[in-house]
DNA sequence: TCAATAGTGTCTCTTAGACAATATTGA
DNA sequence: TCAATATTGTCTAAGAGACACTATTGA
């Protein structure tokens, strides 16, 4: 029990899965099915299987592969987490990463009959995490806040078309505050990503919004 | 040789340890000394003792121990690179840091008969480096300079009494970029982390200039 | 016409950047 | 006095934030 432990640490990979739902942010968590913490919720993770694996990031999209049902976009390697203490089979590693998934694909979670997965609200998570689970939600969703606080829009995260508002109300679920609309838009002015939909509206009970679409090839 | 190396990773740490020399930013360079990349010039680095590290941390303080006779302050976790590619001896998995070495203790390296070690230009390094230590020197390079173009002082780089001309230097020496005087100063005014030292001046054919200390714990 | 949301304009305040002006020393 | 560098001040332009205004629809 106590030489492979020692002799070699074990290396696993934990992902948070964002995504917006009702203009809340939220992140996938699953309870888990094995021990140990069995029937904790927790992160998707992975142990790596270097003859699975080419590098992390495949264990990464592994890990999210019995989860969802659509290829995952932009994954993003936020921080590692170490030491003894932190699982309790001995010397772990942990490689976090975060994930966008757009909203219109939030459904194409696989609910499996072995595994209970669930959207909580990234902010407001009820469940206490496995291992250090709540610690590696809260340095992801810093990461993800960082990159959106310094204005890049995190396009992954609406549909295939969208109205300027909706963008908006995208970021303001994962800055976790209101933006005022006026500024918003002064921003949106020089970004290459955004394409207008010619001829194509939302309407509702007032002015037609006009629908935009993502760049071929943007990035985040 | 290919079971071990299927079931388990190996484990590393790479430091860029970076310091500021006659306002030029360098980094700590050593001489492998032991295969593979015999001979080719490397950042140090340390494989993962889970009997003797508590985390990886503790690793990358060992990685130094023996380069330098001096505490390392600020250390700080980039990035990860992994795959089956980046080392000969199969899958691998290398957790980078950075470190800053105070200007006052650039000669707190330990020169080893075994080992020759350099402080190179961090942006125009000469050698040819082993793995992938190049692309993990531009990462590391970016984080740095990432953090001090966020209006983040890299105070750990100048020694315990210094100027705000020469704060200023080293940050330059940082960014590659010369910064206008009268900016930058006006950027310090509220820094709590610089304490003015009463009735110390640094006197030369001029004006004489300030002395300035670090506030006890600050951070970068 | 009105409610509702889309989209734009305007004002102020802060700050970065450029550069000038002043201060204080040793030689 | 002069060269050299420290330290401070001033002007301008760009941008953020707050908020008001106009536009266009369905009911």
């Amino acid at each position: 029990m106590s030489a492979t432990k020692l002799l070699y640490p074990l290396v696993s990979v934990d992902v948070a899965l964002f995504s917006v739902d009702q203009d809340v942010l939220r992140v996938l968590l699953v309870k888990r099915s094995v021990e140990p913490e069995f029937k904790k919720w927790a992160l998707p993770g992975a142990v790596l299987k270097p003859d699975v694996d080419v590098d992390l990031e495949a264990t990464a999209l592994r890990a999210l592969k019995d989860k969802i049902s659509v290829d995952v976009p932009h994954l993003e390697q936020v921080s590692v987490f170490s030491g003894t203490t932190r699982d309790p089979r001995g010397w772990s590693l942990a490689v976090l990463f975060y994930a966008l998934l757009p909203r219109d694909q939030i459904n194409a979670v696989i609910k499996s009959k072995v595994e209970a997965v669930e959207w909580a609200e990234a902010r407001d998570v009820k469940r206490r995490l496995a291992f250090d689970h709540a610690e590696q939600l809260e340095c992801a969703l810093s990461a993800l806040v960082a990159k959106v606080e310094g204005f890049a829009l995190p396009l992954h995260l609406v549909g295939a078309r969208f109205t300027l508002t909706e963008l908006q109300r995208v970021c303001e679920a994962v800055l976790g505050r209101g933006l005022d609309k006026s500024v918003f838009r002064r921003r949106l002015k020089g970004v290459e990503d955004l394409v207008e939909v010619e001829d194509e509206v939302v309407r509702g009970a007032q002015r037609p919004a006009q629908v935009w679409r993502k760049r071929e090839g943007f990035e985040f």
